[in-house]
DNA sequence: AGTTGCTTGTG
DNA sequence: ACAAGCAAC
């Protein structure tokens, strides 16, 4: 019997994986991964994840050889030349179907409907499947018809209609006889612009995806709503960066915590029920970059904020960059992300915000620049992140929501260990201190004082803001 | 998933 | 003073 090909993208797992799976019950399969250089170069992936993606392909490649299927491995530097190497793959191995779990940001879905024109010009099945999601983009609309901009009224509707055969695990295969086709070695990464940082931070592969999700419900999953706004505690799952690459799915994460919070995901456990909400995030964002392809060409979700005078400042977005605003919360939350690719919720928000509305700096130059750091990237949550912070994008983030980086600090680090941690130069003061440190102890600090002054940099963002028409 | 400034009440 | 409540941004 001729085989499939499996095509893995960000779905770098043999657990739970609906393509896989639907693959391997039809009869012998073939996995094939691509490297498209160039793509992700210009789709602004950074040293961070591209390493642990490669990793993450080491390790399924691993995972792939206990159940016999042979992982290959092509070139195809851009979108555009993958239908024709997918093809030479199929024919090379004799294969008369393909799988793959679906992507939904604009590239990668026009991607994939090309392939599926492709295979079937040539009279091979291709089928995308729906897998990164419990609703396919489409499937959940609001009573008008509409795709939901807003994040609420989706998780309610999520709620009401999410069914357990939605959640289900899909079937992990069993070893397939032995093919006369050989597992090929992995590819180096290709020259990059950074150097990752170091690759025990995070551990790739399901493996260590799993031992994660099980630390995280056993030990702080009840905490979650308490503490995961606190940065000095390690609240969150730190999850994000296996779930962006599918070294994890969202219905291994939902059935965990079904299984710790009595079959519920709505009610229950007020911590667990926290973090289904931020699960929600992850897919209500697929559905916005699917169906609102605007944002993915690099526009605003809300047509009218296009029109915001944004500030050419390259000094202050280097200093934003570098950790050196003089906003002790802004610094240590950039420093941590330049040196562990990764950022706290809560400080992706702040930093966020402080770019987009105290410096007046376009928003896009800090997406890029997040995706450029975080191991964790992923264009639709990193997109509508900034969005709403920006105030440019989905929920209706009203344009006046302006954190105060100072009053954030003071709350979500009362003791200013965060600060301590990342500005060592800080840790010497008393804890009050460190969140705003007076002019007069700055020089014998080495800290800078801050480039922008709160309230006049809160005036000028609500000014620019109020400019535009439709906000009145 | 916010902040500010003002009012009112309390000591 | 300072906290709590509230409207407006």
């Amino acid at each position: 019997m001729a085989p499939s090909l499996v095509w893995f993208r960000s779905d770098l797992r043999i657990h739970d994986n609906t393509a896989l799976t639907a693959a391997a019950r039809r009869g012998p399969v073939v996995a094939v991964f691509l490297r498209s250089t160039a793509q992700w170069r210009a789709h602004g992936h950074g040293a961070n994840k591209l390493d642990f993606w490669r990793r993450g392909v080491a390790a399924l490649s691993e995972s792939l050889a206990e159940l016999n299927i042979p992982l290959l491995h092509r070139d195809a530097e851009t979108f555009a030349t993958v239908p024709e190497t997918l093809l030479a793959v199929a024919r090379e191995v004799g294969a008369d179907a393909l799988h793959f779990n679906r992507e939904y940001p604009l590239d990668e879905a026009r991607r994939d409907a090309r392939v599926i024109e492709a295979f079937t010009a040539a009279g091979l099945a291709a089928t995308g499947h729906h897998d990164a999601v419990a609703f396919a983009p489409g499937e959940l609309l609001t009573g008008k018809g509409d795709v939901y901009g807003v994040f609420t009224p989706f998780a309610r509707a999520w709620h009401r209609q999410v069914t357990a055969e939605r959640l289900a695990l899909r079937d992990t295969p069993g070893p397939q006889a032995p093919l006369t086709i050989r597992a090929e070695p992995l590819p180096e990464l290709p020259p990059l612009e950074d150097t990752p940082v170091d690759s025990r931070q995070w551990p790739a592969g399901e493996g260590p995806a799993a031992d994660r999700l099980e630390r995280f419900l056993r030990f702080r999953g009840r905490h979650y709503a308490d503490q995961r706004d606190y940065p000095a505690i390690r609240g969150t799952s730190e999850l994000s960066p296996y779930l962006a690459l599918g070294m994890l799915s969202h219905r291994q994460c939902l059935q965990a915590v079904l299984a710790g919070n009595g079959g519920a995901l709505a009610d229950g456990d007020a911590g667990l029920t926290a973090w289904v909400g931020e699960l929600i995030w992850r897919e209500f964002y697929q559905h916005v970059a699917a169906g609102f392809p605007r944002v993915c060409r690099h526009r605003a979700f809300q047509a009218h904020t296009e029109a915001l005078p944004w500030r050419d400042d390259e000094p202050g977005f280097r200093a934003w960059c570098e950790g050196r605003t003089g906003y002790p919360i802004v610094d240590a939350a950039m420093r941590q992300l330049v040196a562990t690719g990764w950022m706290h919720n809560r400080l992706r928000m702040v930093t966020a915000m402080f770019l987009a509305k105290h410096l007046l700096i376009d928003w896009r130059r800090g997406e890029a620049f997040f995706l450029r750091h975080l191991v964790d990237g992923e264009f639709a949550a990193n997109n509508g992140g900034w969005q709403w912070a920006a105030s440019t994008g989905t929920d209706a983030a009203p344009y006046f929501r302006i954190f105060n980086p100072t009053t954030q600090s003071q709350r979500f680090d009362p003791e200013g260990r965060f600060l301590a941690e990342w500005l060592p130069e800080l840790a010497g003061l008393p804890a009050r201190a460190r969140h705003a440190p007076g002019r007069d102890l700055l020089p014998r600090l080495d800290y800078p004082a801050p480039i922008v002054e709160h309230k006049a940099a809160r005036a000028r963002a609500l000014a620019a803001f109020k400019g535009l028409s439709p906000e009145r």
